[in-house]
DNA sequence: TAATCCATGTGGTTGGACCACATCAACTAG
DNA sequence: CTAGTTGATGTGGTCCAACCACATGGATTA
């Protein structure tokens, strides 16, 4: 075994036990190294890949970001595995699409109303009529899918979400270049966005699965994925 | 950025570009360090994230094995991830069970009768009904279900039934010490694998889909998990 | 009293050294 | 000429010692 792997054990070892919990702060590195009886660089090599997935974050300095300390964010970590995948050619973004479909006619047939999730997912929609620029409003359309998808109660099924948007974040980016008229298709989006909140709220959650499901297969077909085999 | 950042972008880019494909190797660590004019560490760092997203496999000596290659095992580095996120308390273990039967359900009502991975899952069963201990049977049945899942041919979906299963594969092995008859229930289990497949290759992929819900959550319900909080 | 300076502790980075390992070519003994 | 041995080579794995940038907080000073 090797010596970063010894290192990891440790951690989570500490983080199963509960002698490390969400908001605590490691040891120092320096510290670690000594009381593991290794090197600084195989302490590092560990926490790398903690904050690789999500589990730590590291800051320098001294204070209240300083220090190693345990977040949550399975998420981003998830998004970054399956967007390097996709670069290998090994994950075919239309797989990543359908996965996403599935995953979020899911949660909204499940979402539950009255959860702060879903106000924030309104919010999210009235921001969205005033988005100016492209940008500004997938970074939108993004949170609220999102929220739409925590709804759900799911914290595995809200993380797999988040990931797979993200590992298609630029992706998606790219394919709004190609969109014959961007202002058709936002107004479509927004309105297909109220649509499935109506449904959500109206506990109508079969109505609210099928408008999602339609409303991302839309959006993918008409920039040109979802059939035939992956462009990239 | 930091330093490791780099590395992996530029490498990340030459997996994009083509240049680096699945099978190759990577330059060697003190020649991306001169290339990019890093130290030899802040390299090693960034190959060590890329091996825990299963992106690469470093191996030492020379020839075959050795060098660090390109891969593509996504399963157990999200595995790995979602392991150590059930252990910082985030993600509670009935929700992953919840997101297995979904995903499974969903791959069993669309499996292709026909693929390999059927083929597979049909040998898997015939082993397991020759398996005698209990690890053996539970290490048959991972790989049973990950040949299902396999069969409705969403890479993404095999991806991530696999990381979930390996989340809990030390959980669910705990849990069948507390069962009351053992024998009892794997013959329960087998019985109910020869189900599920009869219906895939009969084309039902409804019933296959509820057999595998059923079964799934009948056995962790048996353990005593899938309702109520998180015991762990 | 208020502004400044510096000691302290954190992670970030570097260069160099040495190790274990696996291969392959050159060499040597038969 | 063959078969076995040996050493050169190149790979990742590990460790060390030093230095940097940064943020804080207490000591010092105007």
């Amino acid at each position: 075994m090797r010596t970063h792997e010894l290192v990891l054990q440790w951690i989570e070892k500490q983080l199963s036990d509960g002698d490390l919990a969400l908001g605590g702060r490691l040891p120092g590195e320096r510290a670690m190294a000594e009381q593991l009886k290794v090197s600084r660089t195989s302490v590092r090599e560990a926490v790398r890949i903690l904050e690789a997935m999500g589990v730590v974050r590291a800051g320098v300095g001294s204070g209240k970001d300083a220090g190693t300390v345990v977040i949550a964010e399975p998420g981003s970590a998830l998004g970054s595995t399956l967007r390097l995948h996709v670069a290998t050619r090994h994950l075919p973004v239309a797989d990543i699409v359908e996965t996403r479909v599935l995953l979020e006619s899911w949660a909204a047939e499940r979402a539950q109303v009255g959860v702060p999730a879903l106000e924030e997912a309104a919010e999210l929609l009235d921001q969205m009529d005033a988005a100016s620029d492209i940008d500004a409003f997938l970074a939108l359309d993004a949170r609220f899918h999102v929220a739409l998808a925590q709804a759900a109660g799911n914290s595995v099924v809200s993380a797999m979400m988040a990931s797979l948007r993200g590992a298609i974040e630029n992706y998606a980016g790219e394919l709004t270049g190609n969109l014959p008229d961007w202002n058709a298709t936002s107004d479509r989006l927004r309105a297909e966005h109220r649509a499935i909140l109506t449904a959500v709220n109206d506990n109508d959650g079969g109505r609210a699965a099928e408008l999602v499901a339609a409303h991302i297969q839309g959006f993918y077909t008409e920039a040109g994925v979802g059939s035939g085999p992956s462009p990239r």
